[in-house]
DNA sequence: GGGTGTGAAGCTATTCACAGCC
DNA sequence: GGCTGTGAATAGCTTCACACCC
């Protein structure tokens, strides 16, 4: 879904450990925050790999795994440090810095991004509210003032945001995407549920919340159609294997 | 993130074709469903998978692989006949089947999801409105009664719902989580940012919106990050490779 | 000629299993 | 003794390239 940013073979990054941390382990660190987080509010100091990754729902090897491309960061016979490790992992990601982000169309999904607690928790800033029907605009959400789109460039200026986040229909999406990029933005998260466009050296990632609950309907069907196609001795076997 | 099924042994389903499509192949049908939505709109009659994959953002290759696990649908020489093919891949989808759905957890993002367009077009139906606030309740959504939590089970059982959605507080959502599965809700899509456990047999798909913004942030950070470990020559030579 | 369907090759990610260190 | 960190093995996914059919 990310465009990938393609690059000039790498300058072999002085300084730190290997650069290039697999993709799909990149999207799992921040599942490990989570389950860190969740740690240290129960007052745990260190954890093992084993009950680490039951926090966060995956199994062992693989979070030894991933957390090997950051660095060693554990000790042998003992384990991880809740807090060293949630600093080191939140650093990886950036989250020891400040991201203004810019939400661009204030329907329902756009408010309930602007008052979404999970951002302004994890460093995310939300700087600029934006949208394009003039009724709109002055209205307060979020204790943010909202603007109309005209100032879009200037508010992605002067707020130096580098993360928009598009929340409108479908049919302007494009459009919106097209001046966050011009106004300088680079990475993008769509939640209109189409194809965009962008230039290299842009992220963009789209989450689609009717493709989700497709992917959810595909596995429900196959439930289903499976037991329609048995015979009653092979439907109640099934039943009872699916309910383990 | 799915809890996969464990399931016995699959009975070697009769019929049609190869049941096991693979995972990956089965997120991106959507996609395609949604790019011959648009070419349908435009009337298109017949595409080449050259074309399709453009309009779903992959490459041609995957595209042909994917559709062959479904079957042969299309024609060597031509291509694929846009309705055919849509109507093939809702069908193996499942949405050529009525979904009903309840949402639980009227605040913001339930508000939004209620009102989401994209769902009702593809075979969803939001059955149900639910929330733990009682001064909720009564409320008209999206032309919904909001019912009290209470009524989760009995609303389960009177639309046959198989799928729930969680938009509560974290805070609840394994309790939310139980009850649906107690009232036989087989598929779940959670938006509350926390790990839920379900039972095998039971498919479970998180969306956590802040996880995607991380992911970006990650990119971001090493798009600026390895700008500043550079020269300014190395910097300029690398604006200008991103540039394209 | 043109474009699908698909074996084979290549690549990425996951899991195994154990050496190495505390 | 216990648990991390990691090479090696495996599994899964993507891409290539072309036989085959229209």
């Amino acid at each position: 879904m990310t465009r990938r940013t393609r690059r000039p073979q790498a300058q072999p990054t002085a300084g730190t450990a290997a650069r290039g941390v697999p993709e799909a382990t990149v999207a799992r660190l921040p599942l490990y925050l989570r389950a860190l987080a969740g740690l240290a509010e129960r007052g745990v100091a260190t954890v093992s790999s084993d009950e680490l990754a039951e926090s966060a729902g995956v199994n062992s090897a693989k979070l030894r795994k991933d957390l090997s491309h950051l660095g060693s960061y554990g000790t042998r016979g003992v384990g991880y440090e809740v807090e060293y490790l949630r600093y080191q992992i939140s650093r990886e990601i950036g989250l020891t810095q400040d991201w203004p982000v810019v939400i661009v169309g204030i329907g329902n999904l756009g408010h309930a991004l602007a008052n979404y607690a999970g951002f302004a928790s994890r460093g995310f800033r939300v700087a600029a509210l934006v949208d394009a029907d003039p009724s709109r605009t002055g209205e307060d959400v979020a204790g943010l003032d909202v603007r109309h789109a005209d100032d879009l460039e200037q508010l992605v200026a002067e707020h130096r945001i580098a993360i928009g986040v598009i929340a409108t229909p479908a049919r302007v999406a494009q459009d919106v995407c097209d001046r966050l990029v011009t106004a300088g933005v680079t990475s993008i998260l769509n939640f209109a549920p189409t194809l965009l466009q962008v230039p290299d050296g842009v992220d963009l990632r789209t989450v689609d919340l009717s493709i989700e609950l497709q992917i959810l309907a595909y596995h429900e069907q196959r439930k289903n159609g499976a037991a329609l196609a048995l015979t009653p001795e092979q439907a109640v076997e099934l039943a009872e294997a699916v309910r383990g």
